[in-house]
DNA sequence: GTAGCCTGACCAACCGGTCAGTAGTGTGGT
DNA sequence: ACCACACTACTGACCGGTTGGTCAGGCTAC
C-alpha cells in the first residue's frame, strides 16, 4: 500500500518513523485540521522544512500514510488471522478478541494509536486516497457480515439483521478507545472478555452458546 | 442553559437560527477546525463581520451553543422521559428507542444533526465550557449505568459488567449516524427494532425476556 | 566532490476577530 | 408633516498571527 513498508517500526529511516509517530499522535489528539506541520516538526525536533524533505507529498500524504498503517495493523492482526479460521463462530470470536486487544493495547503506548484515526478525518484525504481507504474499510465490514451470514446458515445466529448486527459490533469496538483507561479498574483482558460476552450474547442462539476457556 | 431558548426553531431572530443551523451543518461536515467563520457567513448569506454582530463570543461560543442544543434535545427526548419510568427494563427500552430515533430522524433532515456533534470536537471548547458539556454527558452515562444496576438488583441482568455494558450500548447507538442511510434498505423503525433486539438480547437474562409489541 | 540531511528566510493565502461607518427603520417632539 | 434621534443590521476594509508549502544554500560524511 505504501512505498515504505511499516514506517512506524523501521530501524532504518529513523527520522521517517519519528515523523509518522509524532503526526499520528498529534492527529489523534488535536485532529487533522487542528495539527500544524510546525507542531509535527517541533515534536520530532527538526524544522518544518525538514519534514518536507521526507514527506514530499505534504500534509495529505502524511494523513494517508498514517491511515494506511492503521489499516495495515488491522489486516495483519485481525483480518488475516480470521481468514485462516473456517468455522464461523470461532472466526467471530477471533475477530472480536483481536480487534479489541488491538485497540486497548494501542492506547497503552502513550495515548492514541493509528488504528483509531482511520474512522474520523476521512474528509482530509484527496478523493483518490479516500476511495482507497474507504474500500479497505468496506472489506472489513464485509468480512464481519459474511461471518454472520455463515453463522446464520449454520443455524447459530439469532433472528437479527446481519448488517445492523455487523455495524453494531463495530460501534461497540471502535467506541472503546473513547472510554477505556488502561490505568482504570478493568484490564484490557477483562474488557475484551466483557465485550465478547456482550456481543456473543446478543448474536448466538442460547442453545448453541458454550463456555470458552 | 443558553441565553436564547432553542435558537434552531425560533421564528423571531431568524438570522440567529440560520447561523446556528449553518454552523452545525458545517461543523459536522468539515469539523470544527476545518470550518471557517467566512464559510458559515457565506452559507447564511451575510459577511463574516455580520456573524459577530449576533455571536459576540466568537467561534468557541458558537460550538458551545450547538453542543448545548444537541444535549438539550437529548434531555427532552431521552433523559426526561426516562426519569418518568420507574421500572428498569421499561426505562432501558425507552432510552434505547428514543435515542435511536433521535439520531435516525436527525439524519433525515438534510445530513447531520447537532446531536451527533457533541461526541467529537470537545477539544475546541474552552475549559469552562468543556467541563459543562462533559458533565451533562456524564449524567447521561450514569442514567444508563444506574438503570443497568437496578436491572441487576431485579435479577434481570445477565452476568456482565454494568460499565462496559453501558458504554457498549452507547457505542452502538452513536455509531448509527455513521452508517445509517434514510434512503436505504432499512427504515428508522426497523433499525430501532433491530438495535433493541441486539441490546436487550445481550443484557437481559433469557427467562426474563418477553415479546413486546 | 557530491549526495543526503536539514536550516532560515520567505511566500501567498487564509485564519479569527475588530472597527468605523452606513443604510434602513421606527419613535418622539413640535 | 417634518425633522432629529436612536437603534438594529450589516458592510468593507483591515489587523496581527498562522497556515501549508518552497527554495537556496550550508553542513556533514563518505
Amino acid at each position: 500500500m505504501n512505498s515504505l513498508s511499516d514506517p512506524f517500526e523501521a530501524t532504518e529511516n529513523e527520522r521517517l518513523a519519528q515523523i509518522y509517530t509524532a503526526a499520528a499522535e498529534l492527529f489523534c489528539e488535536k485532529g487533522f485540521d487542528g495539527t500544524s506541520m510546525s507542531a509535527v516538526a517541533e515534536m520530532v525536533g527538526i524544522t518544518k522544512a525538514g519534514i518536507y524533505h521526507f514527506i514530499p507529498g505534504g500534509k495529505k500524504d502524511l494523513l494517508f500514510a498514517i491511515m494506511s498503517y492503521g489499516l495495515d495493523r488491522l489486516d495483519t492482526h485481525v483480518i488475516t488471522p480470521a481468514h485462516a479460521i473456517p468455522d464461523a463462530e470461532e472466526r467471530l470470536r477471533s475477530i472480536i478478541n483481536n480487534h479489541v486487544r488491538l485497540i486497548t493495547s494501542g492506547s497503552k503506548t502513550g495515548g492514541h494509536n493509528p488504528v483509531t484515526i482511520v474512522v474520523e478525518e476521512v474528509g482530509g484525504l484527496s478523493p483518490t486516497h479516500r476511495r482507497k481507504i474507504d474500500q479497505r474499510k468496506r472489506v472489513y465490514v464485509e468480512l464481519i457480515r459474511d461471518t454472520l451470514k455463515q453463522l446464520k446458515q449454520d443455524g447459530k445466529l439469532q433472528a437479527v439483521d446481519e448488517t445492523v448486527a455487523a455495524f453494531s459490533l463495530l460501534g461497540i469496538i471502535l467506541w472503546i478507545s473513547r472510554w477505556y483507561d488502561p490505568d482504570g479498574r478493568l484490564s484490557a483482558e477483562q474488557v475484551a472478555d466483557e465485550i465478547m460476552k456482550l456481543a456473543l450474547g446478543s448474536l448466538l442462539r442460547p442453545q448453541t452458546q458454550q463456555a470458552h476457556h
